[in-house]
DNA sequence: GGGAACCTAT
């Protein structure tokens, strides 16, 4: 586009004004500079360069001392696709004696940027310094501003005002309330202005519809669009942008593809938003091919539908079709690689999206950001990655990035989940926003490393600091009472939930119960419990009450348990096995051989135990029996010189740890040398230097003689050990394990 | 004179 440099283009001699005296002019007919032409290049402009030399130009004829044109220009600086507040604030701070026109431009420029609290300064400026009153304008870009901030507070304030100056029945208001409401997480207050609403218009339909999607209220967002219909409200695009996302968060294909002919029916308004609001549903809802035939019909599509149909691939495990959306886009954007990133590490595959990030920062087409940190970070925790995350905390800290509470749930979490406790305690008390995720991350952190006392400590702590427990704190707050067997105070917790805390207990919760009576060998309470449970009872809970059998060595509950379990999960491998183990430990070799050729007859397999260990950065991976290893013969080797020493100390290797049936003893004793833990020791102790710990990350359960060579070694080589399984950590020192031996 | 509501990635 052309644009004239408006310094060159002369007024029409009808239009230019005499010199102006910002002192005594007074314009008052505005309508006569609406339609201004050197308003109209403002439109027009694609840089603030060129927004300055319009400036220049009005300042010469005067136009800029007319309130309308001065506000078009602030508008343009704050809410143009270059968008410049500190720009907009020069421009008013020209302005001698702003109407409320002109401040009502600035608190809204402010109100939708990226620092809204200044709208809230500059209408406190207002306040002094202006004559007028905040008008209906005023009040819904400061019940924005207040919804961006998620400030409940100030924006009952803004409420409270509204209905003292008498402007509460102004629709555009009550609209905007509705939004802030939902946005604080108060959807009942949202409804109740609402149904209040003497005179709705379809934006007030939208806004109640939207709030209780993204309030994950689905199912009323829906009936709401039903009733809308039964009021003869037309539902434009945005409503059934909001009634599409309904679909998608419930998984409703049948609906979803009846909206999309009701829209369709009903000639409502194409729009790119609507079509992605469609793709989205399409994926979410299981239909990648019906949201790649839309995707392909599309007329125009932006970063959004090359996002949503990347992401529909990634989460249904079609790596390569997503790899090559992510390719064909015209611009990879950091949603993009976040996206890739993120479905890699949501699905297991935490080393595919470590290399992505590594290729991220090679490619250098785009920026990391807080999105991209987090999935990161989480995917080091899943590794045990302990140097990338600790670098990526490092590189937080160069890039001056601020720790919002995502990045120091993650961080906490990462510290965590790599053994490192003291760092993430550290994280948790450098920052003072601490919300409900970050206390329960760092609650679920002491609760793995055997820190049950820590934990609940902490939980009181959260309750001086006034934050709600929610379902996961729970979750994680049990979780501590089942790894030190705190059975009473479980009990407590549990009881609590609903009286206290007004939290449903679940089905997690449940399971977390069951574990921990049956840990503490009160297997029939565990029982009475599942019978008592006003839900199904899931896997996990016959998970649950499966493992606290092995430790008691009931074969016939564990009998019953397993085949609850595996009717629920016929792919349960871990059921088997857990199964097998107590045949074993009972010494019935007989149903552990038939119980592998049942096993054989389905088709399962145990899953291999995998071991990884970071050295340097590099996470080295070993199955059982590696040989794959580069050091292997120097590990074997080292191995051998383990069992020597130990050996000259009295140790035995417990055999019931084995799967398999293996007639003779020499056999047993060397497969259990195999395990995957075992090789990482060793391939530890050759590669890493004395006083550094040695971090081990476990697919499965550590098996008993693994944990007692771990506490052993500890020992023999004055070596700290610390190893992660699937369950929770134990940290080897000096012969002896921090998880007592209870787990 | 202008204002409210919508899609992806945590």
């Amino acid at each position: 586009m052309a644009i004239p440099n408006p310094c060159l283009v002369s007024l029409p001699r009808s239009h230019s004004l005499p010199t102006p005296n910002p002192n005594s002019i007074t314009l008052n007919n505005d309508r006569y500079f609406a339609n201004h032409p050197t308003l109209s290049l403002i439109d027009q402009c694609s840089e603030t360069k060129q927004l300055k030399q319009i400036h220049a130009q009005m300042l010469r004829t005067g136009l800029f001392f007319d309130p309308f044109s001065a506000s078009r220009l602030i508008t343009a600086a704050a809410l143009s696709p270059f968008p410049s507040l500190d720009y907009a604030q020069q421009v008013f701070d020209q302005i001698p004696h702003p109407n409320l026109y002109t401040w009502n431009t600035l608190i809204r420029a402010y109100a939708s940027s990226s620092n809204p609290h200044q709208s809230l300064l500059i209408f406190l400026r207002m306040l002094h310094q202006s004559p007028d009153f905040p008008d209906k304008f005023t009040f819904p870009f400061l019940i924005k501003a207040a919804s961006e901030l998620e400030e409940l507070f100030t924006g009952k304030a803004f409420h409270g005002m509204v209905i003292k100056v008498l402007l509460g029945s102004d629709v555009f208001i009550l609209n905007s309330l509705i939004h802030f409401y939902a946005k604080c997480g108060e959807l009942g207050l949202g409804y109740r202005v609402f149904v209040n609403i003497p005179r709705r218009d379809v934006v007030s339909w939208n806004s109640m519809i939207t709030a209780f999607v993204q309030g994950g209220c689905p199912e009323e967002a829906l009936e709401l669009f039903q009733e809308m219909e039964t009021q003869n409200v037309k539902p434009n695009g945005i409503t059934m942008v909001g009634v599409l996302s309904a679909c998608a968060k419930k998984s409703d294909f049948e609906f979803g593809r009846w909206v999309h002919s009701y829209i369709e029916r009903n000639r409502i308004g194409e729009s790119l938003t609507l079509s992605n609001a469609m793709l989205d549903m399409y994926t979410k809802c299981g239909s990648v091919e019906d949201a790649k035939r839309l995707f392909d019909k599309m007329p125009e599509k932006d970063i959004v539908s090359w996002t949503t149909m990347l992401v529909g691939y990634a989460k249904i495990g079609e790596y390569d079709a997503a790899q090559g959306i992510f390719d064909a886009m015209p611009n990879q954007d950091i949603a993009a690689w976040n996206a890739l990133i993120s479905a890699y590490e949501q699905c297991g595959k935490p080393k595919e999206a470590l290399e992505l990030f590594h290729e991220l920062q090679l490619s250098k087409t785009a920026k990391p950001d807080e999105v991209t940190l987090v999935s990161t970070l989480s995917a080091c925790a899943q590794l045990g990655a302990m140097d990338l995350g600790g670098w990526i905390h490092v590189y937080i800290k160069k890039q001056g990035m601020k720790l919002n509470c995502h990045l120091t749930t993650s961080l906490i979490d990462m510290y965590c989940k790599c053994g490192d406790l003291q760092k993430a305690l550290m994280v948790f008390h450098s920052v003072e926003r601490k919300d409900v995720f970050v206390w329960s991350a760092m609650i679920a952190g002491l609760a793995m490393h055997g820190h049950g006392k820590d934990a609940i400590a902490l939980f009181s702590k959260m309750q001086e600091d006034k934050v709600k427990p929610n379902a996961v704190t729970f979750t994680n707050i049990l979780c501590a009472c089942s790894h030190v067997g705190l059975v009473e105070e479980g009990r407590t917790f549990f009881n609590q939930m609903e009286l206290v805390y007004g939290v449903l207990p679940g089905v997690k919760h449940y399971a977390c119960m069951v574990d921990i009576l049956g840990r503490a060998g009160l297997l029939e309470e565990a029982v009475e419990l599942i019978e008592k449970m006003p839900m199904a009872p899931a896997a996990s809970v016959w998970g649950a009450l499966l493992g606290a059998c092995t430790i008691h060595e009931n074969v016939v509950l564990a009998e019953q348990a397993c085949s609850q379990l595996i009717e629920l999960e016929p792919g349960n491998h871990g059921a088997y096995v857990l199964l097998s183990n107590i045949y074993a430990k009972a010494g019935k070799w007989d149903r552990v051989s038939g119980l592998r050729k049942l096993m054989r007859d389905v088709g399962l397999k145990k899953e291999p135990g995998c071991s990884s260990i970071e050295v340097d950065g590099i996470v080295h991976e070993f199955l059982v029996g590696d040989n794959s290893h580069p050091s292997a013969k120097k590990i074997y080797a080292k191995l051998d010189e383990i069992v020597a020493r130990l050996e000259t100390i009295g140790y035995v290797p417990n055999k019931s740890h084995l799967l398999q049936l293996v007639e003779e003893e020499d056999v047993k004793e060397q497969a259990l040398f195999l395990h995957s833990e075992k090789l990482a020791i060793a391939f530890g102790l050759i590669s890493t230097g004395q006083s550094q710990p040695i971090r081990i990350v476990k697919n499965l359960r550590v098996c008993g003689d693994c944990h007692s060579v771990a506490k052993l070694v500890s020992k023999l080589y004055d070596r700290e050990i610390l190893l992660r399984d699937r369950y929770r950590f134990h940290h080897f020192r000096e012969g002896h394990c921090s998880c007592m031996d209870y787990w």
